[in-house]
DNA sequence: CGTCATGTTGAAGTACGTCAATGGGGGTGG
DNA sequence: CCACCCCCATTGACGTACTTCAACATGACG
């Protein structure tokens, strides 16, 4: 049975996505090609090819990775609810990364053609999906700029809390809790450092207090010390942020 | 004197940007709010500012860099002309890097609530917004990849490797040679290195004939070498990509 | 002819990676 | 219920690619 989109889960609460008007909710209805539903460990995406298909995570969490030639692995980020995936080969014609699960998944399905569509009938959806664009460019060069400058804590710091954040907005954080459903070495190849430098790393940040990742769980402790450890703004958006 | 959108002068020769419409020359003529030149050295949009406006670049190159709280900096791209920048401003509202100008650089000027315009008239044009802030994506999530997983000589590789085809796709680059007006200070801070480590390492490339840098050229020897150094997958987009 | 920016070189220190072994929890099969 | 295995976290020892410091060289510029 798949979702209406008329009553999006992710659209509902205290999540920080911006109500549709009708036309606008009729033509994503027209556009949902149907829903997509997988266990971990998935690929839903593969480097390399030419999937036909755009997607909307509605719940679940996975890993967007590139594996290089030596088979060294770059996380690139971490996938959460309301993401919107495979932009990339919609636009551009073929993945240059893979999308991974590592939770049970449930993603909304659009056909590429369609997305031109949108372009042409529904202009406002049309500036979300560049804005997501825009902001997940903005999210890259931080990380560039944390992983190209910043040592191993900082790092660790900055990767953590800006996944917190993200939880957050999306309702699956609170009082400094979240679930983290990934190994260190995910950690790890996010962000650039070895597992064994990850998991000594992430020792002293627990026994210092300041945040803490265990049975799948992130707690951060101490919100102050890690605005303090990173060197980036770490300021969000106030506003709505949109969805397709 | 402004240049004329249809006489722009990106879109003509051997250069790989696609021919407007006579209707899409029209509405470029009709948002385009001026044209910018400016010194080397100057700050052209700033991290933390609030840029009203939108630019092109149509001649000259640059940095898109952010500095970090300590002073770090990184390099986020190179900046060439084709480049499209402020997109994050005009879409986020606020910058969270800046650009500045090593060469003298002639801009075309956009207002910032023009762009919207451009979505509900012209959804062409729009669609080719996106497509450049996805491929800009692209190319941050390589570059993490790169500077995440790599050592300093194949960082060095791939990024003047890139750099090369970027140049060569304007038109700026032939038989392995191009211009490269940056310091060795802004290619280690693109990269993640530093000055010392990147200096010592461009030379003993230099003395296997692999690439040289020197007086402001790049030289690219031997492709070959590079295409086996560099862990990414380096094919291009063959089609013609879209210029605002 | 001094000053400034950039490139170059050598020496010394360290944050990080690699290697290798151990331990624990959760399945599965006997 | 135990035995086995597999995946992942943990720990210690060791090596090194990188950083930092500091000095010097070069050319441009006024």
């Amino acid at each position: 049975m798949s979702t209406d989109c008329g009553n999006c889960p992710l659209r509902r609460d205290g999540r920080r996505f911006p109500s549709l008007t009708s036309a606008q909710v009729a033509f994503m209805r027209r556009i949902k090609a149907g829903e997509l539903h997988v266990d971990p460990g998935t690929q839903l995406l593969m480097q390399g090819s030419n999937s036909p298909q755009l997607f909307t995570v509605l719940s679940g969490m996975g890993v967007r990775e590139k594996t290089l030639q030596t088979g060294d692995r770059q996380v690139i980020n971490f996938v959460l609810p309301g993401d919107f995936i495979g932009l990339q080969a919609g636009v551009m014609g073929e993945m240059q990364h893979s999308v991974a699960t590592t939770t049970d998944m449930t993603l909304c399905v659009f056909n590429r053609t369609d997305l031109w569509t949108m372009f042409t009938s529904e202009p406002e959806l049309a500036f979300n999906v560049t804005w997501m664009a825009a902001a997940e460019e903005h999210f890259l060069g931080e990380a560039l700029s944390v992983v190209g400058q910043l040592p191993a804590d900082r790092r660790i710091a900055w990767g953590l809390r800006r996944f917190y954040d993200r939880a957050e907005d999306v309702g699956l954080a609170r009082d400094g809790w979240t679930r983290f459903p990934f190994r260190q070495q995910d950690l790890a190849d996010a962000l650039g450092l070895s597992l064994v430098h990850t998991n000594k790393t992430l020792q002293r940040l627990r026994e210092r207090q300041i945040l803490s990742v265990q049975n799948g769980d992130l707690h951060i402790m101490d919100f102050g010390a890690i605005d303090e450890m990173v060197e980036v703004d770490m300021t969000r958006a106030t506003e709505e942020r949109p969805l397709i």
